[in-house]
DNA sequence: GAAAAATAGATTGTATACAATTTAATTATC
DNA sequence: GATAATTAAATTGTATACAATCTATTTTTC
């Protein structure tokens, strides 16, 4: 009964952090992007297409852990904002390639300030930011292979 | 300099598995919740009150890094599942005093097979699962004071 | 090579999240 | 003690998330 109590308090519980410092980043996030007019998932959307550009929807949601659910209307908005253009895959048209316009392609240059800058919230040294990134890739490759 | 732009690189890298862990352990409750009736919030609310009854929706809000925004439809539908009960603070007009009900109190014995499932799920070892607690708790103490 | 299975992306419905505003009640200030 | 400031919760509006379903294309299989 005792040990029932433990186990359900939120202080025992790894998955209550995880799921609060999530959220926390994204909100942490918020101000420094709302100069950019991004949100935090259009954010990382187009950090995936500054590293590798001309990728479909699912080859971006593969990288990022989401669905088309969430990616299509996203890349209506980016689209919308001049940001990316899509365009149909001429080899299967079933799929789309999603690439950056000259415009995106410009925004990667102002946009280095925000990682610097959240960086300086993260109350975290060199050694203990290594360890935690490793933890946290550690618990999403478990979840990978289910 | 070199060492100022790993920190700066690596801190940068640090935010996306934070937000991809977040999400990916929600995903992860949804089955075992789903026997429940019960959402991933819903169930941290539940952890909440299991702990400590009667609370207002503010102090519940400050413990998960919720606001009124979230907590007040969740609240409204935990109280139709019979899960809850909300009554006015009769010494502050203000504020409610959320309580379980039975059906709330009986819903804690059966849900302790919830975190064993779940830890089972996260592919660390105790000491890493200690490490990697601690490191979450050191980066949202580092938000709360800003 | 036609029917079945698989795949990519779009759509729909539900449930968070949260900023910003509103409403009602309390507290502070003069 | 009336007014201003503050506070708690509710409301509104926008943006994720994601399961489930749908549509249009491949790809498989016989």
């Amino acid at each position: 009964m005792e040990q029932k109590n433990e186990i359900l308090k939120l202080s025992n519980q790894l998955c209550f952090p995880l799921y609060a410092c999530g959220k926390e980043i994204v909100r942490k996030y918020k101000p420094i992007l709302d100069k950019f007019d991004l949100t935090y998932t259009q954010y990382i959307v187009l950090l995936v297409l500054w590293e590798r550009d001309n990728l479909s929807v699912k080859e971006i949601g593969k990288k990022i852990y989401l669905d088309s659910g969430t990616l299509t209307p996203l890349i209506v908005k980016l689209e919308k904002k001049g940001i990316i253009k899509k365009k149909k895959n001429k080899n299967d048209e079933r799929g789309l390639i999603i690439s950056l316009t000259e415009k995106g392609q410009d925004l990667k240059e102002e946009i280095v300030q925000v990682p610097q800058y959240i960086s300086s919230c993260v109350n975290l040294s060199q050694e203990e930011a290594i360890t935690l990134y490793k933890l946290l890739y550690k618990v999403l490759g478990g979840f990978d292979n289910e």
